[in-house]
Formats: structure tokens, sequence, C-alpha cells
DNA sequence: ATTATTCTGGACTAGTGGGTCTAGTTTAAT
DNA sequence: ATTAAACTAGACCCACTAGTCCAGAATAAT
């Protein structure tokens, strides 16, 4: 009995594939399960029956695209100190900006109250892995006499934190302007220098 | 005609106190007019009657809340400069993870695309401030030679971000856990300690 | 007491949405 | 060809909600 896998798993994708950009896009009540299986050029029955109800589909929307806004891509951690902070700075301040990224994190934010699981979810996937690895590093660069950082998941915090900044709080809130935007780039180059300047051997 | 202003008030003033407890809460969608005027003592028709459609309500209660935070209580900047920026951390470290303060956040941040006026005035009344006001006390204390910090509103967005840190990020997400938690205040000294190393002069 | 306004409470409209059910069709394995 | 499963389209149920309307009660100024 392996065979009606095949149909079925395409009609699955179409499914999570939609489900995930409209909720993202839209948040969860705005969107209906007819909607939903029409975006799929599905059927609503064919929904129900592959995830039991909304909120179980919308939980693995989620979790499906925390693991594909590629987080990971910001986390290439290797080389020369200062090279290597400015590399993540650039990177990882990039990310948190963009629009997907932040529509799921505000999303998971809002839904945290109702939906415990899914802000779990969010969190190991997203911000926890970020500052283990970071601090995993710092821990790493202290050892080797490159860094002094005491507490290392401390500074992973405040460079996390200078890294978002208020160019973070602005995308956020859509009220990004001009300025912050031209300046963004010197501005992480100058966290990278504030960075070194207070925790450098 | 200044007669029925009175009895008007009161109502008016229940209406909004009820819709900002709810509406914080537990967001737009899920509370109805009905709920509203229930939770406020009063008819239905009155809560149309004073404010003219749920969104005008929303908006209202939003800016009410917003102007009703207390953020100003962070924002004493004066005395001795480590001190100052001790007690500011301190203070305001506790107030963006009070439980009011993030869920009017992510609420704000959450409605801000199809309502952008409203996390305008949520901007403007929370985030901007604080920012502005910093980045002009650095500018200050720069000015006064006890400083050195040449882009006073980077180091402002700086020294935010840290204070933020993990721990919003987790209170966010209903991730706060024991160890972030009573580490806090140490954290918090640490980042001063840590802006003071890379910007004292 | 009169009068204008507000407020109440409930009925009403019109629309929406989650979820179920069913009858008939497609699909694919045997 | 048969069979069992998945799929479709649409009707259907039930509960809910924004907003309107209205008749009567309360309120306060004159």
């Amino acid at each position: 009995m392996i065979k009606n896998r095949t149909k079925s798993e395409d009609k699955r994708r179409l499914i999570l594939q939609a489900a995930v950009r409209l909720f993202v896009e839209h948040g969860f009540t705005q969107i209906t399960m007819v909607k939903v299986a029409e975006h799929a050029g599905v059927s609503k029955q064919t929904v129900y029956s592959h995830f039991g109800n909304k909120e179980d589909l919308f939980a693995a929307a989620i979790e499906h695209k925390c693991l594909s806004l590629g987080l990971a891509d910001s986390l290439h951690l290797e080389g020369e100190l200062k090279t290597c902070l400015t590399l993540f700075a650039l990177r990882f301040g990039s990310f948190i900006t963009e629009d997907e990224t932040l529509k799921t994190h505000k999303l998971c934010a809002f839904e945290a109250n109702h939906l415990p699981q899914l802000a779990e979810i969010f969190f190991r996937l997203g911000p926890d892995v970020v500052i283990s690895e970071l601090s995993r590093y710092f821990a790493y660069k202290t050892e080797k006499g490159k860094l002094n950082t005491p507490e290392p998941r401390w500074a992973a915090s405040q460079f996390l934190g200078m890294v978002m900044g208020e160019a973070r709080l602005r995308a956020e809130l859509n009220q990004m302007d001009e300025r912050t935007l031209v300046e963004r780039e010197q501005y992480l180059l100058n966290c990278v220098d504030m960075f070194l300047r207070a925790y450098q051997a």
C-alpha cells in the first residue's frame, strides 16, 4: 500500500506551500481554509484530509517556513576574527530585516499567547540557534586568546542586539526611512569596531 | 450644550478602558464589539455612538495605551554617567519585558501591515522617543568630554539593542527561562561596563 | 413640566467561516 | 476489470459578528 502516497505527497506539498505563503503574508485569522484550498488548486476536503484542522495546518506551515527561511546562511563563523564578525553582521543584519523573516517573526510573537508550542518552535529554530552558535564562537575565540568574553552568551546577546538596532525596530513597524537604510552598512561596521574595542584581548 | 457631556465622558472612559484591556490582551480580531460593551457595562449602541466603528475604537485604544505605558519613567537621564546609564538600563530593561509593554508592542507590530497609522503612532510614542532621548544624552556627554560617540544615534541604537538582548527575544516569544531571568540584572550591568569600555573618553 | 439627548436592550440584516457530509469521479495498485 | 483509496464540488449546519434600527427608559438642561 505505497500506491496513493505518490499523488498524495504532491497535494500535500501544494497545500503546505499555499498555507505558508498565505499565513505568513496575512496571518492566521485572515486566512480561511477555502482560500488555502483555492490557492493550492485543491478542494477544501482535501485540505482537511491532509491536515486535520486549521490550527494543525497553521503549525505545520509555520514550522516549514522557519526551516526554509535560510538562517543558516548567516552562520558561517570561520576565518579571521574581524572579517568573520563583519561578514556575520552584514549577512545577519540583512536577514533579520528581510520581509519574510520579519513577517514570520511577528506572526509567531503575536500568536505566542494562544499557541505556545508555535513560539517554542520559532525560538528553537531561530533566535536560539543564532545565540548559541555565536556564543560558542566567542567562547572559542576567547580560549584562543583573541577575545576576552568571560560570559560568551552575554557577549552574543549584546552583539545580536546591536546588529538588530534601530533598523530592526523600524522595519518591524514598517517605519524604515531612507537615512537608516543608507547608513545601515556603516552602522553595522561600526558595531563590529565597537564590539572589538570592548572585547578584544 | 455642554450638558450631556458630563455623563457621556464617563461612558467614553469606561468603553476606552475596556477596549484597551481586551484588545491588548487578545488582539483585534478576537475581540467583538459586544464583548467591549459588556466589559464596559454599556450597551452596544453606546459603543458605536462614541466610536464610529471597530477600527476607530481600536486605534483610540492603542493610542491611549501607548501614552499610559509609562515609558517616561525610564527616561530620567541626569547625574553621573555610569550611575545614569545603569539606572536607565535597569529601568528600561524592566519596562520592555513587562507583560503590558510586550503585548502592546507585538500587537502593533502585527497589525502594522494593514493599519499603518497605528504602527506609526506606536513608533513615534515608543522607540523613537527612547532612541532620540538617548542619542541626545550621548551627544551631550560627548560634548562634555565624558564620552566619545561620534555618531550618538548609532551608540543609542547599540545600547538599546544590548539592553533588549536575549531576554527581550525570549519574553516576546513566551520563552523566558529561569537562567535568563536571574542573570538579567548582572547582564545589564555588564552591558553598561561593555558600553563604557568602548565609548568612554 | 417640557424637551432634547443619551442610553438601553433586543431584534434584525447580511455575511462569514470552520467543519461535516455526500454523491460522483479520478487514480493507481492488484 | 476490480477495488480501495484519494479527490472534487457543492450543499449543509451552526455559530458568530459588524453594523443598523427602533421603541422605550433615563437623564439633564431650560
